[in-house]
RNA sequence: GUGGCUGUAGCUCAGUCGGUAGAGCCCCGGAUUGUGAUUCCGGUUGUCGUGGGUUCGAGCCCCAUCAGCCACCCCA
């Protein structure tokens, strides 16, 4: 294809009502519950000052350094399309004076942008629902924070496992940094190209390095737990404890190291190995820093974000497509005479709640035809002759019940034939 | 950013040695029919991803480019 008008972005993706209704379905369930969690949405921009990324995710990420969607504005200044949701929340959060004294819980849905190469899971405009609380430093909250987080696959009906880990203090990371760096260079040779460039950016990540040579090389290096600051490592206890007691399964990963800079202590992902490559369905941690790095006044914090496609993809996966909403009724037009007649009657179900679909004019074939393709529930054909008195046919689809009547009591003709439209829909 | 595979009708795909574009499904109209099936008749499927090049002639060969998929990297 050319690059013209008539293209969509590269990795960017339309949805139409087949895909929108898991969609729909998913987000109504998210918010219901994040309710009952009392987490409150905010609307934030999608658009930031470029040097907020830059302060808050670190200079030397790869987000950063080759992932941005930066342009100049007219004014000449910097903004990007926010890459992650967590920068603008806080610094929403500082700007609008949230912290004194309060905990916010908030959570937001939305698109991110990254500029990678897409493939299956990963996409240039993708959908995050980002939760973040602040205020509270305790273990408690990172128990609470991770049993919503696996409610969340609950509700998305999605199994996967959940990796734990602790980075400890950043006073403690940077002790560990040393030690690595006193036991990596000498193999430097063993290791993979790209864990070579590793040991000068992020030697953590040598750990998780998926070459087996590196594996190897990582299974014999000293552990981050054992390098925890006295505070860290009794906070992961007591975490641990706590989900125990709330019968939530984790596995105990050393090797599970953020790839954003602002985390310290616990670090979570849940991950699957269904989806190919891109196995992270949802991942966060805690990030007490973040909001004193980026000028508000200390303030512990944590959040996590959820990847909507990744959690989707995998319902799809584990749970089957979810169907659109089918029309109550197909309304179908046998003559033009019937038109205004038919629209009118259409109107009027509409104010009582049915789901009414019309249909022609058109010929008496072509209206079943449309009928079918509708996914209607039920259908009725109107001429002439209903809209002057005649009993009006109304046949369910597919499974041949009928009921026959005058044309104003086709509601009472729907609840005959089982159709509930009374009933309240999760947008009344 | 790197690599592999792939782009032909709305969908799934054929297309031989380079010789004027094909099938099935779907869709539309009609016949038959008991208000949708079946059967039958007829009809539209199209910038062969795009742009160049070679050639008398390119869906096919060459180059470039775009897009999709998968993987690396990284991440949700």
């Amino acid at each position: 294809m050319s690059k013209s008008a008539l293209h969509a972005v590269r990795g960017m993706n339309d949805l139409f009502p087949e895909d929108t209704a898991a969609w729909q379905v998913l987000e109504g369930g998210l918010r219901d519950l994040l309710a009952r969690y009392d987490y409150g949405e905010v609307r934030l921009p999608i658009v930031e000052h470029t040097a907020l990324f830059a302060r808050a995710i670190g200079d030397v990420t790869d987000i950063v350094q080759k992932e941005m969607y930066t342009f100049t504005d007219r004014n000449g200044d910097s903004l990007t399309l926010r890459p992650e949701g967590t920068a603008g929340c806080v610094r929403a959060v500082i700007e609008q004076q949230r912290l004194r004294g309060q905990t916010p819980r908030l959570y937001y849905m939305g698109p991110m942008f990254r500029h990678e190469r897409p493939q299956k899971g990963r996409y240039r405009q993708f959908y995050q629902l980002g939760v973040e609380i602040f205020g509270l430093a305790g273990p408690g909250t990172d128990a609470e924070v991770i049993a919503l987080s696996s409610r969340i696959l609950q509700t998305a009906g999605v199994s996967a496992v959940l990796h734990l880990n602790s980075l400890g203090s950043p006073e403690a990371r940077q002790a560990y940094r040393e030690v690595l760096l006193a036991y990596l260079p000498p193999q430097r040779e063993a290791l993979c190209a790209d864990c070579r460039e590793r040991l000068e950016r992020s030697p953590l990540r040598v750990l998780d390095c998926k070459v087996a040579g590196c594996q190897a090389i990582a299974a014999g290096a000293p552990r981050l737990r054992d390098h925890l600051d006295p505070e860290s490592a009794a906070h992961f206890a007591t975490l641990r404890h706590l989900l125990d007691a709330l019968g939530i399964p984790y596995m105990e990963d050393s090797r599970l190291v953020r790839g954003l800079d602002y985390y310290n202590r616990t670090v979570f992902e849940w991950v699957t190995d269904a989806l190919g490559a891109q196995g992270t369905v949802l991942a966060g941690g805690r990030y007490d820093g973040l909001v004193e790095q980026l000028g508000g006044s200390p303030t512990p914090a944590m959040g996590f974000a959820v990847g909507l496609e990744r959690l989707l993809a995998l319902q799809a996966l584990q749970q089957g497509p979810v169907l659109p909403q089918r029309p109550d009724l197909f309304l179908g037009v046998l003559d033009e005479t019937a038109l205004a007649g038919t629209l009118q009657i259409a109107e009027r179900l509409r104010d009582q709640g049915v789901r009414v679909v019309t249909g022609g004019p058109a010929g008496f074939k072509a209206l079943m035809k449309q009928a079918e393709r509708s996914r209607a529930r039920c259908q009725a054909l109107l001429g002439a002759a209903q809209l002057g008195g005649a009993p009006v046919l109304l046949k369910e689809q597919g499974a041949g019940a009928q009921w026959q009547g005058p044309m104003a009591d086709l509601a009472g003709g729907l609840i005959g034939l089982g159709v509930d439209f009374r009933a309240p829909g999760p947008h009344t």
